[in-house]
This record gives structure tokens, sequence and C-alpha cells, in this order.
DNA sequence: ACCTGAACACCGTTCAAGT
DNA sequence: ACCTGAACACCGTTCAAGT
């Protein structure tokens, strides 16, 4: 099946030093050892010991170095309730690791927000076991993809919060144009070292999650009951 | 109450050409006339008539800038629905409103979403307002500010989606790696231009906000539900 | 086909020098 | 105090030249 290519001109055919797979693991332990920051095109074919203009003979851009990243990160998402759990259990889970996921990788969020999910194979087997599993629980067709979809959107702004600052909304010196919203924010700040079965104090950010994650849920529980009942036009 | 300043050293004082207002309207013109991606530090200085380096002299980094943006930009959300609407409907108008500002304003999100309030007048005022009204509304001054995090968070990541291509579901070439997926988009596309109230062919995106949004809200008011009728512990 | 090294066209930011 | 102009330390990307 698989025919050796035949040999242009005369040399023989080298193993060439770079591939996608090896600058994409390249990629990967450099963000992993010193971030996002430091994911230059030339800090790349260092670690790889090739010079930058190299890397071009592989991949078009370093947009497409993230989304090769982009594929690699979505496999550390966890799908696993699908099998086992109940479709809104599942849905959570899944949502709570992506967004543990993404918030280590804020920076890929405004690349596969946008990114056609063609080309990305572990990409589109998460959405498969996504979607197989909102369906045999009897989600409608027409809505899987939008549901998931509003999923991932509350998951993605959510994923930017959790690396926000905890104090991101302390109005500081204008505290008198605000004074109804600060006393809520001291308030919800109050709440979240004091919570009643709360050995362990939690962001606020991780509060607003749980709070818009389980709000969420319930509305598509209460949307999927309201369709099985079946309404006339 | 306002004292004319002491002069310093021997000059009179000179009124300077450049100040924090005339920036941020300077930056808002060549943002609305070409982009985000035109917004470089000599071509706002260009705009202004000034060398870049003398930006520094008013800001401390283009970082700023992109604040000082931030902040006029969320002048364009409209609260007004607080002032005579249900807390629900309002909520709804002002989470629409919010997307559609920011779905022109993508590259702020990044910036606002993890930036510290303070200094912010107009985005203090607006959650002021929201705050305000959710409160006089029943709710519970603890969940109040997790309550507007995640419609924000819901906002943002829909602000995304909008900006997407609307292909961006196609599964291309590797179909056969998720058919239930491709089934399911396939499906819904197909749903989206045959909508059964819908002259006007609406997009995925817009679509998946409406879900979204519409079960977060029936979530809320659920939970407010629940709330309001007590819960032993 | 694949890699090197030099060069290009930008960035944001700094700083001595002027007034 | 505020602005200029030159310079700095980077970026991603291109391209002729080598093998």
């Amino acid at each position: 099946m698989d025919q050796i290519p035949p040999e242009r001109g005369r040399g023989r055919p080298r193993t060439p030093i770079l591939t996608r797979r090896r600058i994409t693991t390249a990629a990967m332990d450099l963000i992993q050892n010193s971030g996002y920051r430091s994911l230059t095109m030339s800090a790349l074919a260092n670690q790889l010991g090739v010079s930058a203009s190299a890397l071009y003979n592989h991949v078009g851009s370093k947009r497409d170095i993230m989304i090769l990243v982009q594929d690699r990160v979505n496999e550390e998402i966890d799908c696993s309730g699908f099998e086992s759990e109940e479709w809104d259990v599942a849905l959570e889970n899944w949502a709570r690791s992506y967004r543990e996921v993404y918030s280590r990788n804020i920076p890929l969020i405004p690349v596969i927000a946008v990114l056609p999910v063609a080309n990305s194979p572990h990409t589109l087997v998460m959405y498969e076991v996504v979607t197989a599993g909102l369906m045999k629980a009897g989600w409608p067709e027409p809505l899987v993809v939008n549901a998931v979809t509003a999923v991932e959107s509350l998951v993605f702004g959510s994923a930017y919060d959790a690396t926000a600052p905890g104090d991101i909304f302390d109005p500081g010196a204008l505290n008198e144009l605000a004074p109804i919203f600060a006393a809520a924010v001291a308030r919800r700040n109050l709440m979240l070292v004091t919570d009643e079965d709360g050995e362990e104090a939690r962001s606020g950010a991780d509060a607003a999650f749980d709070l818009g994650l389980r709000c969420l849920l319930a509305g598509f529980r209460e949307e999927l009951r309201t369709l099985r009942q079946g309404v006339a036009p």
C-alpha cells in the first residue's frame, strides 16, 4: 500500500532532523519549563539544536505551532465521565477539567476559540465523545453543538478569570463611585473564607464558576424537560 | 479650592501637547479606522503629531493605553434595562450588549479579564448599576458578584466565538474520526437556515449564545427560588 | 529536501539632549 | 515638565547559499 516515494534528483534521501512531531514536543517542553512568554521561534530552534529559519521548512508560521500545541493540550482534558455517568454529571466533570487545563494555557484561548477544528484530531475525538454522550442521553441533535459551545464559552471566560489577581474587584480609590458594588465584593470575600462547609478558602473565580456551571446545567435540564413534554407550535 | 500649582524652576508652565485623554481618544480613532493590529506606539504618536517616546511621559506602557481604551469602551455597554425591567430581562439585555461590544473589541478581552477594576471609573459605574439592580430584586448579597462574573465569563467566551469563521466545526478530512459530531454539526447548520420563525439566518455562535444565556438565566431563577424557600442546614 | 547565516521589517521601550 | 531623535533589545519571517 505505502510505496517508497521516488527519489528525485541524485542525492540519497536524508532523514530530516526536524519533524512536526518533534517541533510540537519541544514547544510543549519549553512552555512547561518557562511559560508561553518564552516560546519564541529562536528559543524553540535553540531547544532543537537548529537555526530558527529551519523551522519554516515544516511549519508556515508560529501560529501553526500554536495550533499543533493546542491539539496536544486538548488530550489532557478528561472526557471519561461520558462512559459511565449521567450526562449532566459528565458534562460538569468535562467542563471542570477543560477549565483547569486552559487556566494553565491561557495564551491558547485566542487561538482555539477561532480555530477551525479540521486537522486537529484529538480535538475532534473530544467533541465526538461529548456529542455522543449527550445524544445517547436524549439530547436533540440540532441542540447538541450549541450546548457544547455554550459550556465552552463559559469555560474559556472562567479560565481567564481563574488567572486574575484575587483583588480584581477591589474598587480602590474610586470606592465612592460604586458603594453598593464595593459592599457586595467585601461580603463575597467574607463568604469565601467562612464558607459553611469549607475548611479550605476558595477563590472568588472558583465560586463564580461553580455558580455559573451549576445554574447553566440546571437550565439545560429544564430545557430538556420542556422539550420532552412537547411544545405545540 | 483649586489652587494654582506653584511654579517650580524658572520657566513658565507650558500647556502640554499630550494628555491621557487625548492619547485615549487618538487610540480609539486609530482602532475604529484601522483595527487593533495597527495600534502601535509609533502609529499612535504619528496620529498625535508627536514622537513615540513622548507618549511615555504620560503612560507607563502600551498596556496602560489598552486599559484606558477598555474603560472607554465599557461606556458603550447598555445597562439601561436595570432602571425599568425585571432583573432577569435586564441581565439578559446587559449580557447581549456586553457581548456585542466585545465582539468588536476582542483584543481587549485578555486585558479586561485580568485587570483590577480600580482606576476604571466607567467600568465601576457599570458594575454598580448591575449590582444595585440585582440586589433590589432580592438577590442575596454574597452571590451577586459571582452571578455577574459568571455572566461575564459566558459573554467573553461567546464574544470570541462570534468572531470565529462559520465553518469552525467542519471536521474536514478527519470526518471519520468524529462521525456523530459531524452529523450534529450538519444538523445544526440545517437548523440555522430553516429556523421556524426565522426569515433571517442566524449564525451558529448566536444560537449557542442564545441557548447558553437562556439556560443560565433559567438556572439563576431556580437558584433564587430555592434560596427563598429557605433550606434548613 | 532540508539546513545555515545574514538580512529585513518591524515591535515596545530607554535615555541623553534640548527647551 | 515635556518633547525629540537616536539607539537598544528584541520579535517573526525571508532568502540566497550550501549539502
